[in-house]
DNA sequence: ATAATTTCTTAACAATTGTAAAGAGATGCT
DNA sequence: AGCATCTCTTTACAATTGTTAAGAAATTAT
């Protein structure tokens, strides 16, 4: 579910429907079975599970990415994870049943999701390398640097979740980035 | 490489070799390309990378798992680690063309590479989770339920790196768990 | 527009973690 | 065995982060 699995979705356009929906729709709910996934034409969506009563935020999605509980989608399980819009949305939403359909009459579509989801294992593994090598500082920074989007368009408490630290102190961190 | 990639490998014995080393024998030295991937017999290995002229451990592999440079072995690019050996072992060695060669005429043998790549992205996601969402304390005191084998087999300098804290901090952690 | 609500910042204090250094303990080498 | 080296623990102090609470700023609703 990424840009390389944009390949020839228009002759299918009957498989998937396109959807506008609110801020805070929530597309799944943690603890239900993802049926289906999407693709987002606009607008934000993030993923978070509940914490001991607070929200913890841990992937953003914008314009051009797909979006799904990917395990859940994948074996049928109950999803660990929420997934909510963050701003007013347009949305292509498939369904299980229509995206195996089309991986399976798509030459090329397996080996393109299998290369989507290797280069999302790096992704996470740098997650967690960033994790345990950076300062929360560092990696504000390098939020800043690599991902300014996020900043400009995900509220602040998300973000602070995102980086393993409280709100408080993201807000202490970036006063001190000012100067 | 995950064991479900243990299928019919004894067919292929001229394709792979093995071999037996010494303990902190480096596999693969960060920087260059991995043109072996290896699996485990007997022994522990450990992944790491030079942060500031510390060594940053990120990952522990023992006996019945498959270790390489995933994306090294994979892409061609240099590795951004070093695989190395925590203790004496015994290893098979393979190339990446007899992998490539094996891939290709096992069947079957491509699904389960997707799926063991798709179970370790869920593995460096939860990994990532738990960073961000759990105290020090916490993420040891999982590490010693979950993974009571990597305490009793790895030195604890380069759990404290895996967990994210210095030794100092893990000697205290552990200290206060005693009571 | 105004009020209500939510988000973000700031402050004070407690708790945790990092750093540096010293000593104890374990391991390895000859 | 004895020495050297490496690892782990402990201590003291500095720096950072968490917690709680209050106020400012921004957003949302009516």
């Amino acid at each position: 579910m990424n840009q390389s699995l944009l390949i020839a979705w228009e002759q299918y356009r009957d498989l998937y429907e396109e959807i506008s929906v609110p801020a805070r729709t929530i597309l799944l709910e943690e603890g239900k079975v993802a049926r289906y996934a999407y693709y987002i034409r606009e607008g934000g969506v993030r993923a978070w599970f509940n914490n001991k009563g607070k929200e913890t935020s841990f992937q953003f999605f914008f314009e051009g990415e797909g979006v799904s509980a990917m395990e859940s989608f994948r074996t049928g399980q109950p999803s660990m994870y929420t997934i909510e819009t963050l701003s007013a949305a347009r949305l292509l939403k498939i369904s299980k049943e229509n995206f195996d359909l089309i991986a399976d009459s798509t030459p090329g579509f397996k080996a393109a999701l299998e290369e989507a989801v290797f280069q999302r294992l790096l992704h996470y593994r740098k997650l967690f390398v960033c994790q345990i090598r950076d300062t929360p500082q560092e990696r504000y920074a390098t939020l800043v640097a690599d991902q300014p989007h996020i900043l400009q368009r995900v509220p602040l408490q998300y973000i602070a979740s995102y980086l393993g630290i409280t709100p408080v102190s993201l807000s202490r961190i970036r006063n001190k980035f000012q100067k």
